[in-house]
DNA sequence: GTTAGCACTCTCCTTAGTTGAGTGCTAATA
DNA sequence: TATTAGCACTCAACTAAGGAGAGTGCTAAC
């Protein structure tokens, strides 16, 4: 669809005032404001035609307008131009990333804080999923008679670890020999290759010799059952309760319910396109408490593959330009630094 | 303080309709809901004479009564009857317990969520604070070259972990030890009995040997320095969104920013009397943002030692009698789980 | 000591009127 | 033909006034 010159330039000035300003504008403010050079008899006319497109709303017959979600999506996919993010905000965020971090979950931890601070919106991350990292070491242990440690380190910096209980009979050389020749087995190898048929093989391969081995083998097989959730990660919920399109109790608390369930957060990040930022407006959420947000996603990379996702979630009402610079930025950043641990 | 019986029933009957209805209470609805077979003009009188001994005050004017702080300070500690938990009750939780868990957050997330799903109050836990563990086992094992994973397990469960850098020229060999070694000087040991002493004796006697020692003390030095940040865990957040008296969304974000740091959630819990349940109601609470809330707590162990604190948080018009045998039951159910781990 | 009766107070709710922002339409203008 | 000034109209938001209702304190009678 294509808008001429004028309405275009109309309907950024309604957003633009929308945003900073979160009540309707009306057609004196525009050509006022936002200096159109025509009177505000003309840019009434130009509004019901952008009315009439879609594009924007009235609350009410005597109201400004207020931009609908096509709204926002035509003002996000043609019109808004794409910030340049200021020399002080980079420098804020790399600053942020120097400090050295020992895991994964830190570094995670302080990209949503950084995020959340800058933007004011709510921060989102699912986790690196752990069938996207390799295994780097595992190793068996005893705890206490009958009693073993489990742990698996993988790239990235994660770590998983378990006890089970084993028969009294095994000694610290079984758990060894099994530590190695699982390791010899897994080492540098994705865990999400471990399918279900390689464990097998190596189950019958090796059952016979020690009952450790199935019971390690069990473990390995639950954490890629738990493949399946992805860890979730937020920061800055509460700043929902400062925009004031939810000063109303009862939406905040649906969308902060919302929030409080992994799967659920798991799946609003999830985006089919991939590659790059994307940006899903209002209605175009699935999960009905959100249908008055916008959630803009990034995703950050291990080793060049993708690892997880970032996201944003505001009101529709959002800094689309400013948050999706920010978010671009950071990721970059955060791959980088995930690099080094 | 004494009361005469009748200022007892009266002051009781107060409480009681004021918690279960969030109302200013009237003379007519306690003479007649509360049979007290007197008059509502004899109940104004005993209202009048409670006023003044400050244990419930009025709104306005020509407003029902609503109970103080203190009068419910008096409810808790001289009227209130120690509710015997229903049977359901005690079912609900001991079968909730059954579920055999592997890793001590599991049982206090478990323990959390029935908490706040039984009460509806929000519930907190301040997790084992790590001094209080004894070592059960101590490991440093290679990850790639210059990189080692040093892990820790102590009693209750808990297992840390950390990977560090160290010089490439370290084997394998090495490695084992110094983990044999560590293990012969600390098993066993609680946390906070390896206080700085004996790390800076075991540092000069051995740490001409290997570079490695250095670390891992260092390592276990960090450990020993972050024991003051207690864990916290906290469930049913939302819930206080429930609550009529919160239903001014700056009050509720207060409330919710506060339970976000963990040190102040840490210093909350923080009971001075030992043992038992602890009641803090109202502005008996150092917080500010929580004066209109009241806290009950009660502490679990570990091998008949005090381990952590868990909590509810609720108005200050709280079931406290249910709550606190809800809590109580709870609390002998997660020693004995936490023993079994 | 208890109670009925009554005047009084104060919040809450409803109604009505006013204000102000903003619109859409029409007719005049460039 | 596109733009604009003018004007009547609409509707939310605010304010003021007038009950209605709940509850009190006081007094006098029981």
């Amino acid at each position: 669809m294509e808008l001429d010159a004028r309405k275009r330039k109309v309907l950024e000035a309604i957003i633009i005032d929308y945003i900073a300003t979160a009540e309707p504008v009306g057609s004196r403010t525009i050509a006022r404001k936002y200096n159109l050079g025509v009177s505000p008899a003309t840019v009434r006319n130009e509004m019901a035609d952008l009315e009439e497109l879609g594009f924007i709303e009235q609350p009410h017959t005597s109201a400004g307008r207020v931009p609908s979600d096509a709204g926002y999506r035509y003002y996000v996919d043609c019109i808004m131009e794409r910030n340049v993010l200021a020399k002080e905000a980079k420098v804020l965020i790399e600053q942020s990333y120097q400090t050295k971090m020992k895991q994964i979950e830190e570094l995670i931890q302080l990209s949503l804080k950084i995020l959340s601070s800058m933007t004011s919106y709510t921060s989102l991350v699912v986790a690196p999923q752990f069938g996207k990292s390799t295994l780097q070491l595992i190793q068996l242990m005893q705890v206490e008679p009958g009693k073993a440690l489990i742990i698996i380190v993988t790239n990235g910096g994660r770590i998983e670890n378990r006890i089970i209980d084993i028969p009294e009979a095994v000694t610290k050389t079984d758990l060894e020999i099994v530590s190695a020749v699982l390791n010899e087995k897994f080492k540098g190898i994705a865990v999400k290759d471990w399918d279900k048929i390689i464990l097998k093989a190596v189950q019958s391969q090796l059952l016979g010799q020690h009952k450790v081995f199935s019971l390690a083998l069990e473990f390995l097989d639950s954490l890629l059952c738990d493949e399946a959730e992805d860890k979730v990660y937020l920061a800055g919920a509460l700043n929902i309760l400062n925009q004031p399109e939810f000063k109303d109790i009862s939406k905040v608390k649906n969308i902060l319910e919302l929030l409080e369930n992994e799967d659920v957060v798991s799946s609003m990040l999830k985006d089919e396109g991939e590659g790059g930022i994307q940006v899903r407006i209002g209605t175009e959420n699935k999960h009905d408490s959100i249908k008055e947000c916008s959630i803009i996603t990034a995703t950050y990379k291990l080793d060049g593959k993708t690892f997880g996702t970032i996201g944003l979630l505001g009101p529709t009402r959002m800094q689309y330009a400013q948050a999706m610079s920010i978010l671009e930025f950071l990721t970059e950043n955060l791959s980088i630094s995930l690099k080094r641990l």
